[in-house]
DNA sequence: TTGAAAGCGATACCAT
DNA sequence: ATGGTATCGCTTTCAA
């Protein structure tokens, strides 16, 4: 009396192989498609697979190739859709190349960054992309290539840390940003980003973590300093994440007596509450303030005004870092890559001149 | 002379073991917490365990337990903000419990949904979750639990398969946004969606593919029908996939001599195009055009108008969805679950009347 | 509490 | 071309 196909416990290729009456290293061969076969042979085989109902069991394999066929990714936040670009771009060239993705969000949080980074090598990733919470507390992202396991850093360097990193040109595109708000006669500025520190004050540049932020901002205080603006830092604002601080944020801003003739949002979920803001004080942009938003989002050309951005290859960053790694792990030893994707500043209708132009020099 | 603790070959039990001075039966029970040791020895093999370098490997203790801490999800398109935000649920849910997630795209292509479950199926995976691309084909569906796997369909339902199942009130939501536009004496309206025949038309309501779609279109229709509009099944268009073809569509729609003075889009990807055309076409809403939208997208709320949408707990779809499954990873055994999460129409700006109203009534 | 040994489901090396 | 068998790293009886 045979077994119905639906069994509980899987069929082996020890079970096809005692079906199709040939040794299991046999079997192995065909269902593994690797060794030589006979045609008779392997028709058998597949004859009795196809009647059991077989599948292959891809973990025991794993187990004795070394290789898992998986890479992990660890992103800050798969709803913003800046990562769910990039991570689109990293499935699709992992699926062509045979990967499959383990996604992980650390929420930004290191710690939660740290445990799934264990729990992604102790699952025996072939390779890791990381979007760094930290620039600093990397001890746990040096482990990875000790430990054998290829590691490429998604749009946020490290100069701590030797490996391939693939980023946008940060630093310049805030630049150019900043340039362009100056030139309008913007003196009063302010640049809001999700990044935070414990008082919520940026003291010193060293306080930025995310490393594409510090970068940006960097770029934007260079260039008002090259402008005589005084203590630019101070027009940094942090902690603009999640909806409610974002909104408080940018609402205290706009009330405030010092209230910035320009705003630089640091991605499009805080451009967004930026703008309404804006439209729930019954302000608007570009008359009652400037708006320069990093990320292309797609909702940004249709507004009222249509929002100038820093457009961003983003999908392009996913599929990068993927073909980097895909490298990696197919064995390429060299030095660690350094990508800088370029950006494109898309000029929409969000910027004007400020209505009083404070100027240095003396009035009328 | 001692190995450095960075070696190439991972650390095993074994090694552990050697190195505490114990059997590997004891390591295992420490590294594994598991058993009962005696904290002196606990504290023997935990300290040699970080003194190697000790990384569990996943793979070889879930091919022992049969359990991989894995589930397996598949989504038409994780840069669709629904899905992405649904797969946030998902991961948060999943983290919770211990889960990691592996995640595909099938871009709503059945044979790469196919290959995408057998690979899932492959690497062991103790649940899946999939958005079914087809509501016809899905014998590979029905494989899943078959082989012991739990399986939770999120967002389409299929009729003929009988798992759980997490979706939103498809139908009601689009009957009650289909009788507001009526309501406001629409009479003649598009529904878009991105569902597709070989032939780009519409001639039964089983054409319809997606779950989600078929039941509002299923509302929609009946709805018209009970208005005593005529032929409602031909103001359905289909293949509005993808940012050119949506905008295509939209395009040929609003200059079309029987130009719908209603559109209703089945996602937010959809609206935005349509949105776009009709600023590209110097149109204004809802004077020219009447706009109601599935998701709640965040721009949603910014645009001029502001557009009424059809609020989905997307999110929560995701936790849901997840929660369901390991449930039954878990070991539950009840019947299939049908959970139906409520819908919430937001009535923005979007919806006017049409200007000329094309009544029954004869004219005067 | 601890240890010895038998799997788990494949691959891989070595014979034949 | 095929078969026998060790092996991967861990868990899990079963004894001691």
């Amino acid at each position: 009396m045979e077994q119905s196909p639906i069994k509980k416990s899987s069929v082996t290729v020890a079970d096809v192989a005692r079906a199709a009456g040939v040794s299991k290293a046999t079997a192995a061969r065909v269902l593994g498609s690797y060794g030589t076969v006979s045609d008779a042979v392997r028709a058998k085989v597949s004859e009795a697979a196809a009647a059991l109902g077989y599948r292959p069991n891809e973990l025991a394999r794993s187990m004795t190739t070394g290789r898992s066929g998986t890479i992990g990714v660890v992103v800050g936040d798969i709803e913003n859709p800046f990562f769910s670009s990039a991570v689109r771009g990293i499935a699709d060239v992992a699926r062509l190349a045979g990967f499959t993705v383990i996604l992980t969000n650390s929420g930004e949080d290191i710690a939660a960054e740290k445990a799934a980074i264990r729990t992604l090598l102790a699952k025996r990733v072939d390779g890791l992309i990381v979007s760094a919470a930290s620039t600093s507390d990397f001890e746990h992202l040096l482990e990875i290539p000790d430990s054998g396991c290829p590691l490429v850093l998604l749009d946020r360097a490290i100069s701590g840390i030797e490996v391939d990193t693939v980023t946008t040109d940060d630093r310049a595109a805030a630049e150019q940003a900043t340039d362009i708000l100056i030139r309008k006669g913007h003196r009063t500025m302010a640049y809001i980003t999700a990044c935070d520190t414990p008082d919520h004050r940026l003291h010193t540049l060293n306080d930025l973590q995310t490393g594409s932020v510090r970068q940006r901002v960097e770029g934007f205080v260079a260039v008002c300093a090259d402008a005589g603006i005084a203590a630019p830092l101070e027009m940094v604002h942090l902690g603009a994440n999640g909806r409610e601080k974002c909104a408080k944020i940018a609402l205290e801003l706009l009330q405030s007596p010092q209230k910035p003739s320009a705003i630089i949002a640091s991605d499009s979920l805080i451009a967004l509450e930026v703008f309404k803001a804006v439209q729930q004080l019954g302000l608007s942009i570009p008359k009652d303030v400037s708006l320069i938003a990093f990320h292309d989002a797609d909702w940004t050309a249709v507004t009222s005004p249509p929002i100038t951005v820093i457009g961003q290859p983003v999908y392009l960053l996913g599929e990068t870092v993927a073909s980097l790694l895909i490298e990696r792990i197919n064995g390429a030893e060299l030095q660690a890559r350094r990508i800088v994707l370029p950006t494109e500043l898309i000029e929409r209708k969000s910027v004007d001149a400020p209505i009083e132009v404070v100027s240095s020099r003396p009035a009328r």
